[in-house]
DNA sequence: ACGAAAACTTGATTTAAATCAAGAAAGAAT
DNA sequence: ATTCTTTCTTGATTTAAATCAAGTTTTCGT
């Protein structure tokens, strides 16, 4: 618990500096959580109270169209994770949540963090940052998925992330790249 | 320039509620302006100085990758525009902003918008819904490249935005559908 | 440790959409 | 108004990647 606030911390002083009261409201609304693998973090439908901070372990999110499972990221220790939209705007989540491996690490509730939002200008700033730095991420992967071929995609995810190799089975990581799970197969093949 | 600030204060007022003071001192900071049809906004490698809010025209961004134009995005009257990472990490721009048509409306500095991010609790939290807005248009932007065929991102289209197909050339609606010309024509012709 | 299930590989075939090509229509410029 | 340029359409061909299929390897559960 002390080492994931840690973590955390660092991640927060990022990009917002809370004083030590601040900070001390923000951890106490913290709770530790513990998933064993292939656990479903958030169901179809569920509107979602947890937004989390992974210690140990990966958790990978997906949507799903006609039965077919589209992922569309992982999270891993020293992250955060969450169905974004349902948590934010508290609607029924299009995604699902789902730990590839065991998982553990601490969560807030919608119901504890608004009044943080509400209660002090720190909290605000760091809710915009990351917000915005989630919205550069997107803004990246839009132009990945728009303008490259699935081999400039696998070389990309290569170079950035190669440790992802080892975390996230590769159908999977097909999937979050647009492509059959054969062709990353091929592409994996040529490149390695 | 008292019609565009009203457009403006709605927006505004839809996320966050500032007092009359702290709504005077954000509209002091925005100023009109006013470009022809075809003007470059922003150019690539420019660090973008402004935040837009369209009055009236239509503004295109887009991205080039091997000499090829990919658009990102359309902003019309009563929205926001402008090269989001661009300006808010004030680093050189991967994207173009191009009117297609007259285009004015009012805006804002980046060093006049930071103090305000400073000073006022008010305007971190509408910095926070913003982005947050924008990230959950984002998120089904993305579901629906991953997910669906060009002729259902084609009618998707038709449906939730008709009147766009009056305001932006199609060739620029194929790029943003992420399809050819060619392939936007025949879904068109198959569908009217 | 064993068998079952899931994940991965590899080759053959199909397909959705891109590209190529050339003409028609619409818009802009003089 | 007429020419020039850009945009749009339509058909023929190509291509990147999906799908189908079947075998192999790895992982999981008991």
């Amino acid at each position: 618990m002390e080492e994931v606030l840690q973590q955390l911390e660092k991640k927060v002083r990022s990009i917002a500096q809370p004083n030590d009261q601040e900070w001390q409201a923000f951890t106490q609304k913290w709770k530790p959580f513990s998933f064993d693998k292939n656990h479903r973090v958030t169901n179809l439908g569920q509107v979602e109270p947890y937004f989390y901070f992974i210690s140990e372990g990966v958790i990978r999110g997906y949507f799903i169209k006609n039965g077919e499972e589209f992922n569309i990221g992982f999270s891993y220790h020293g992250e955060y994770s969450g169905v974004y939209d349902s948590f934010m705007l508290q609607k029924p989540s299009q995604y699902v949540l789902e730990t590839l491996t065991e998982t553990s690490g601490i969560r807030i509730k919608y119901r504890d963090l608004m009044p943080l939002f509400d209660q002090y200008k720190v909290f605000e700033r760091w809710g915009r940052l990351f917000n915005q730095s989630v919205l550069v991420g997107f803004g990246i992967f839009i132009q990945s998925i728009l303008a490259d071929s699935a081999e400039e995609r696998f070389n990309r995810l290569m170079q950035q992330s190669p440790h992802i190799f080892q975390l996230v089975p590769q159908k999977h990581l097909a999937s979050y790249l647009g492509m059959s799970a054969e062709t990353f197969s091929r592409m994996r093949k040529k490149t390695m």
